[in-house]
DNA sequence: ACCTGAACACCGTTCAAGT
DNA sequence: ACCTGAACACCGTTCAAGT
């Protein structure tokens, strides 16, 4: 009985989860199937291609948030729900923001972020930027976080006494204070 | 003759900017140097501080900005200095975005964006807010930037018709209408 | 102060061939 | 449809020993 590839994206997601993106190897990947490294590439033609199949399926679940909410109250769950999500997996933040610097990725979960800007008034400019830097907040911010706490978990580091809940809720707040501005002066 | 840090340090630069952060192999410097790859363990302890010393190199040459500007000037131009510098090198984002991340960075740049901001009477935590969302921008939008165009390069990916310069005008103008808001509200 | 030699324990990827 | 076998061209790091 061989693997479909459905296994093998789950075995990935199962090793990055318990040990981390850095002993996320091909071959390590094909152990843990109890197959050859080769076959992996019977799935996916290169690793990068498997790290993106799993950037998307971390960021699956994240809804586009309801229509009824008021517009800057949706930018908000949905960014506090991408930050969970990549939260939820050991290195998810790296994972995604690798996949996302690749272009490969299929970022859905920006374009609910767009699409709630514009439905609050912005222009298409203002939407986009509104986009691009809660983005990069959730996903460097995260990276950080986990980093961190990876090389805490490791000793290479000693605790911080950051907190990086309260750092993205004032970050987010104040993008969103430049959204509503936006929208009150009209562009 | 031996080879000090710094030579070490420079020629390591010099890979980065030809070649790219991927061609940046200890024995690929080894190589350049004319030395055996054990020998840069006498310089850097690994490969990761070797990272974190280029990093700040690339960073080094941005200034606090003049303090006789007005504060949201003034982060503007610190925030487009360090951009500016990022483009400079080969992957110049992801090396600094993985030496941030690290934690090992001394990022004076950060402090640099936290003092305009005090300095314009903004609260030490709305300050820091500022700080973290320009930041992430920067670095984040630029490594999307540079890594896009490694691919190009390659031939991995089409041409994109981004304006990545006007995308980071845009976010930047957005966090800063956030932060001015800030400052008049109080708090 | 700086380097060699030799080893250890790994990588991603290709491709003909097998079932 | 899925995998093996064997190979290619690499990695970072350690450590005793050399000059």
């Amino acid at each position: 009985m061989g693997n479909s590839r459905d296994d093998v994206l789950r075995t990935a997601l199962e090793i990055l989860h318990r040990y981390g993106l850095a002993d996320l190897s091909m071959r390590r990947l094909a152990a843990e199937l109890g197959v050859r490294p080769s076959a992996l590439y019977w799935h996916f033609p290169n690793k990068q291609s498997l790290l993106t199949a799993m950037a998307d399926e971390v960021l699956g679940r994240v809804g586009p948030g309801s229509a009824r909410m008021r517009w800057d109250h949706r930018i908000e769950r949905v960014a506090t729900d991408m930050r969970a999500a990549l939260l939820r997996v050991t290195d998810g933040a790296e994972l995604v923001s690798a996949g996302q610097a690749s272009g490969l990725s299929t970022t859905t979960v920006g374009d609910y972020l767009t699409d709630a800007a514009r439905h609050g008034g912005l222009s298409d400019r203002d939407a986009n930027a509104t986009r691009t830097a809660v983005c990069q907040l959730v996903i460097g911010l995260t990276m950080e976080q986990q980093t961190r706490a990876q090389m805490e978990r490791i000793g290479a580091a000693e605790p911080s006494d950051r907190d990086f809940d309260t750092e993205f809720a004032d970050g987010l707040a104040l993008i969103l204070d430049g959204a509503r501005h936006r929208r009150a002066t009209g562009h």
